[in-house]
RNA sequence: GCGUAGAUGGUGGAGUGGUCUAUCACAACAGACUGUAAAUCUGUCGCCUUCGGGCUUCGUAGGUUCGAAUCCUACUCUACGCA
């Protein structure tokens, strides 16, 4: 089947909407949570795993693939997808966000989702001292980015039609405009120097993945996102929106270092002004909370990396909150990771996944790693259906006290 | 019984007259993690603290010295070797 967006059902009242995204892979029914595989696995998952907690599909990353194994042996393996022996609809992302935390996040401390108070030090440090000796990797430029490799310090050059050339030759279903990922730090001047930049490269992208036509590595038809930035400035974000809404793209990724507010307002301006009529892709996130201001003001999938990086460093989700299985109160804890929550996971007690984590057992990787995503990709299946069922505010305020209790 | 080597904080192991509460690693105890430079990173890790600092440690007991984990003596214990 060709790519194909439908939507079911509106959340009244809100931005939110149920749909299908339909691919030549499957459909995927939104909202919905991807789980992250950047180098074409789900790191320590394999894919049945990944498929029997519930994933509908997985989200690749174009600049760790084009570094190894490189875009020309995946695309001899028919795409990452047959590579990686995944069944259902893929992603991959362009390479923009590397040139953020490669570049201008480099050293810096700071992150995809950053506290007001972390940036408001950040930017007074930022006039204290000179930041000369900065060893960043990536530097960018009207045409492309240039970039050190993580792998072994080699220089490459990105630019948009090289992005679309090797996400041609990954073969995912969908995949997203080669864009520049800007720093919070960054003024007002920068962001409206790189929005116009990132527009202008999403026209390159659109006009080489025309092209290129189909995949080569799957000879199927792919989906191309453009990406809207802008920051946190709401002109910024609505004329990011608009301008790559006037393109031809088959949906669109909102993309940004974002602090927690961003989520709820951000989100909604660049929602907005967007052709209702296709998805949109909140890249990079998020943490539970994030997915119902998410959803409410817009968006039909997510992708985070935070279900499996907190699990391999040893935190699990629960109803009632992270816990850290590190912790010495989990040595002889004898419940499952979640008790109300029954998947594969459920017959293993906390203090046994505490014993694998001291030990460093990969298993522990592993184990949470399966309870993180199928909680994750089940709540956002779960808030799906409350918007079906008409139960949304109800499901959001039961489970955000019981989750946030502390804050809340 | 004799000889040799050695005894350092939860563990291993540096330090061999002052800058030593004592490098470092591990363990332990916490924290962070949002389009994956991440099975990673950060902090604490003798006791007390009004966080300025105060007090007590390097097998035990004495001694030398202005000053000892470091030198001397005795003792205790451990390892190896010889009987």
């Amino acid at each position: 089947m060709e790519f194909k967006f439908e939507i079911e059902k509106k959340l009244v009242g809100t931005l939110g909407r149920v749909g299908t995204i339909h691919t030549p892979h499957g459909d995927i029914q939104t909202p919905a949570f991807i789980p992250v595989g950047t180098k074409a696995t789900v790191k320590a998952l394999t894919v049945e795993q990944v498929k029997d907690l519930g994933a509908q599909a997985v989200l690749a990353n174009t600049y760790h693939l084009y570094l190894e194994p490189g875009e020309g042996l995946v695309q001899k393996h028919g795409g990452f997808a047959k590579m990686m022996h995944w069944q259902g609809p893929t992603f991959t992302d362009s390479g923009g966000f590397q040139v953020f935390s490669l570049g201008a996040a480099y050293g810096e401390g700071v992150s995809k989702v950053a506290t007001n108070e972390v940036l408001a030090a950040k930017i007074t440090e930022q006039k204290d001292e000179e930041k000369s000796d900065r060893k960043t990797k990536v530097k960018i430029d009207e045409d492309g980015v240039d970039f050190q490799s993580v792998i072994d310090g080699s220089w490459h050059r990105f630019t948009p039609e090289r992005s679309m050339q090797i996400q041609h030759a990954l073969g995912a279903d969908i995949f997203f405009a080669f864009d520049e990922c800007t720093s919070p730090l960054a003024p007002y001047e920068y962001q409206k120097k790189a929005i116009d930049r990132t527009h202008r490269w999403a026209k390159r992208s659109l006009d080489e993945h025309t092209k290129l036509g189909v995949s080569q590595a799957t000879g199927r038809k792919q989906a191309l996102y453009g990406v809207v930035q802008g920051g946190s400035f709401e002109d910024l974000r609505r004329e990011s929106a608009r301008t790559l809404g006037a393109m031809d793209f088959d949906g669109y990724g909102i993309g940004g270092s974002f602090t927690k507010d961003d989520i709820g307002t951000a989100v909604r301006w660049v929602c907005e002004e967007l052709p209702e009529g296709k998805p949109r892709h909140l890249l990079g996130i998020g943490e539970p909370i994030d997915f119902f201001y998410g959803i409410e003001n817009g968006i039909d999938t997510f992708d985070c990396v935070s279900p499996t990086r907190i699990a391999r460093n040893g935190a699990a989700y629960t109803f009632d909150g992270r816990i850290n299985l590190h912790n010495a109160k989990y040595v002889e804890d004898m419940l499952p990771l979640e008790p109300e929550i029954l998947n594969y996971t459920s017959s293993y007690t906390r203090s046994y996944i505490a014993h694998l984590l001291r030990s460093n057992e990969m298993l522990a990787a592993t184990l949470i790693s399966i309870h993180n995503l199928h909680f994750i990709v089940s709540l956002v299946a779960s808030i799906r259906k409350s918007m079906l069922d008409g139960t949304y505010f109800e499901f959001k305020e039961n489970f955000l006290k019981r989750y946030y209790k502390d804050i809340v």
